[in-house]
DNA sequence: CCCGTGATTCTCT
DNA sequence: GAGAATCACGGGC
């Protein structure tokens, strides 16, 4: 791993996590300036996949620093995180949404009903503007096409509880800065059983 | 608000 | 192995 990358995912993940905004992703052509992150610490962490210990899905999680776990959710969204702390902690931070900052061309072809702010404005966006999927998982991120390369330290940051998350709700491991437009709109768990219409 | 959509994992046999 | 619950979401109304 280059020295600019480890010195970017060195660290407790809390670290890390806001660390990464204004950082850029870069996939090909694509390439989105990180504006909306969260963390998650792994086996201490009762939000994180890994909490229950290490399964197939989320194997790449438990390895080295530096590389990407995608996973597969609501039959149709990819997201991503990256993986960091040392191996076998299984900490990561999910990428909730960047802002396109190349090959908007491209990316309003892969999303082309979104407006320009949108290509990037929650995890499965993003990955679909970058053209991310299970094929990318434990994908490295110092090797072209896909690299993840520092920014300038953000000027402020923002932190509130994780979106869509019934667990550690207490926890404000949601990092963004503040007034991106790109930043995704908040979502709370629904805290409520789900009711059967009808009978 | 509602709901599609399918992998993953847990909990029984 | 089968059945069921869950799910770090997005789009449409």
């Amino acid at each position: 791993m280059p020295p600019e990358l480890r010195a970017l995912l060195e660290g407790p993940v809390l670290e890390v996590a806001p660390r990464l905004l204004g950082a850029t992703l870069r996939h090909g052509d694509v390439a989105v300036r990180l504006t909306e992150v969260e963390a998650y610490d792994g086996a201490n962490d009762p939000g994180s996949h890994a909490h229950r210990g290490l399964t197939p899905r989320n194997s790449v999680m438990f390895g080295p620093a530096g590389h990407l776990y995608v996973y597969f959710t609501y039959g149709m969204h990819h997201c991503c995180n990256v993986v960091c702390g040392p191996e076998g902690t299984a900490s990561a931070v999910l990428l909730r949404a960047g802002e396109v900052v190349d090959g908007l061309e491209t990316a309003r072809q892969r999303r082309p009903r979104s407006r320009d702010r949108d290509l990037a404005r929650g995890p499965a966006r993003l990955c679909q503007t970058l053209d991310l999927d299970l094929g990318h998982n434990g994908a490295r991120l110092d090797v072209p096409p896909l690299t993840l390369e520092p920014g300038p330290a953000p000027e402020a940051v923002s932190s509130g509880p994780r979106v869509g998350l019934r667990l550690a709700s207490d926890r404000a491991w949601r990092f963004w800065l503040p007034e991106e437009p790109t930043v995704s709109q908040y979502r709370s768990a629904a805290p409520l059983p789900r009711r059967r219409t009808g009978r």
